[in-house]
RNA sequence: GGCGCGGUAGCCAAGUGGUAAGGCCGAGGUCUGCAAAACCUCUAUGCGUCGGUUCAAUUCCGACCCGCGCCUCCA
């Protein structure tokens, strides 16, 4: 069964296949730009682009998938970051790339197959010679100071994708960009190739593309170059937030078609964002979380996934506390169910269902929908092993008891004072100490053969 | 102002031209000395408002109201 994904180009619903049959399909996917920790916003990106992944892999073979995400590791906020901490620009993305890593992990999100950086000495060259290229074909040009901007009006098909022509700037925004480039730019809507170096850069600077200044890349062509290093100059599915949409990934297209005089991507896909609270995370607002800042609060990186996957991905989703807590009660219902499954010995795949749901543009709530209710039927036809395979393509793990900690000696030693006085039926007082548990901050769940701790329900 | 998305039970959230998946929470029950877990049952005559098309609309069309996002370097 083909996987059916939504085309932000051309606006329905398509099948994905590689360009050639039976050949490797080419995902690439817009990574982080590695200044900061990522939020929850960031990860919901990422998280859905893991299941299509996963799902890609499903259809065509592991081997048959090639997942490449760039980490953007020059540009002003790296470099602002750098500056503003005194550090060298590699460390602070250094520092930021593990972390990201590090999440990812945590996500159960699979590393793609290569993650080139904008700043790699090899990627920077390619990034030089394809602005060159453009250079060459009249499709770019120098200013005085020694940058390069890609001119909008020599590539007819710009705006094909946002449908850009069909906008119209806000009045403050139109001035605020008139404003900022005005001296440079031949047009309002020309775009930075390679940026000159200034002394804000500090020592960030490379050698540019012929007849320009030492500087850096504009941020959109390193996509364009590195996916082309990598994947070619056609490649098959090209994913990214909705906010890339425009103007990022409509350059993409301009800068790589316009150098390589082909189809740039073949599909194109692009996830909503997620809210917070009903609005758009922002720091003003106080409502931008990272995995870190919910781990604080008591939350697993498992359930963020999980809450990340309850709303359709094209679809804003309102992410909420309560739909964390939601997540975990899910998560430990599945974790339950799966303790009641037999090993093996079931023949046909009874959560078909769930995988055809993924298949039909990635629904993933309804997805999870089907694995509910045929989790609920305990009709007897599941087996761990069809279980896990489903869980597999949801990029679930199930931990034994991610919430259990061990409790300090003195809740121990009520606990064991209890246990004592309940296998002597002196019930009152067990209970007593059962209170005095609760008022530690500490449940005592009682086993046949002994009991364990948690700490008590907020 | 332009472009786009959405408004479904207390919360989150699928979906369909023929009468509403699922999760969470809540309620009742079984079982446990109690508690927890587990299991069972229940929870929208209704899908923003008003019109229209239709035998039939939450689902199509129109208008309106409300919310959200984007509009040059934010996933």
């Amino acid at each position: 069964m083909a996987i059916k994904l939504y085309d932000s180009l051309t606006r329905e619903l398509r099948e994905l296949h590689p360009a050639q049959p039976a050949g490797v399909f080419t995902f690439y996917n817009c990574g982080p730009t590695v200044y900061a920790p990522a939020h929850i916003g960031n990860f919901r990106t990422f998280v859905v682009n893991d299941v299509l992944r996963r799902l890609l892999e499903l259809e065509f073979g592991a081997a048959n998938v090639k997942h490449v995400r760039n980490l953007t590791d020059v540009d002003d906020k790296t470099i602002k970051r750098a500056r503003d901490e005194g550090r060298s620009l590699t460390e602070v993305t250094k520092r930021w790339t593990d972390k990201f890593h590090a999440d990812c992990a945590a996500l159960n999100c699979l590393p793609p197959h290569e993650e080139p950086r904008a700043a790699d000495p090899k990627h920077l060259r390619e990034q030089v010679n394809m602005i060159e290229c453009l250079l060459d074909k009249g499709n770019a040009y120098r200013t005085a100071d020694g940058s390069v901007y890609f001119k909008v009006s020599s590539f007819p098909g710009y705006g094909r994708l946002s449908r850009v022509k069909e906008r119209e700037l806000q009045p403050g925004a139109a001035l605020k960009t008139l404003a900022a480039d005005a001296d440079e730019k031949e047009d309002g809507s020309d775009f930075a190739l390679w940026k000159a170096w200034k002394p804000d850069d500090g020592p960030n600077k490379w050698p540019g593309p012929k007849g320009a200044a030492e500087g850096r890349p504009g941020w959109h062509i390193e996509c364009s170059a590195m996916s082309k290093s990598i994947l070619g100059a056609t490649i098959d599915l090209h994913s990214g937030g909705v906010d890339l949409l425009f103007p990022h990934h409509e350059n993409e297209i301009a800068q790589s078609e316009c150098c390589n005089g082909t189809t740039f991507a073949r599909h194109w896909y692009h996830s909503e964002h997620l809210l917070v609270d009903g609005k758009k995370m922002s720091k003003s607002l106080g409502n931008l979380y990272t995995l870190d800042d919910l781990a604080t609060k008591g939350f697993s990186p498992m359930a963020v996934r999980y809450a990340l996957l309850s709303g359709h991905p094209r679809k804003q989703l309102n992410f909420t506390l309560d739909s964390l807590h939601a997540a975990e009660s899910a998560l430990h219902t599945l974790r339950a169910y799966r303790a009641t499954l037999p090993d093996a010995g079931v023949t046909h795949d009874v959560f078909a269902p769930v995988l055809a749901a993924l298949q039909e543009d990635l629904n993933t709530p309804a997805a999870l929908g089907a694995l509910f209710t045929i989790v609920n039927r305990k009709d007897g036809q599941a087996d761990t092993a069809s279980f896990d395979r489903i869980l597999l393509a949801l990029g679930l793990v199930l931990a034994p008891n991610p919430r259990r900690i061990s409790a300090p000696a003195e809740i121990q030693a009520i606990a064991d004072r209890r246990w004592a006085a309940k296998l002597a039926k002196d019930f009152a007082t067990a209970d007593a100490l059962r209170k005095e548990l609760a008022a530690g901050g500490w449940s005592m769940l009682d086993r046949k053969d002994g009991f364990s701790l948690e700490p008590a329900k907020k």
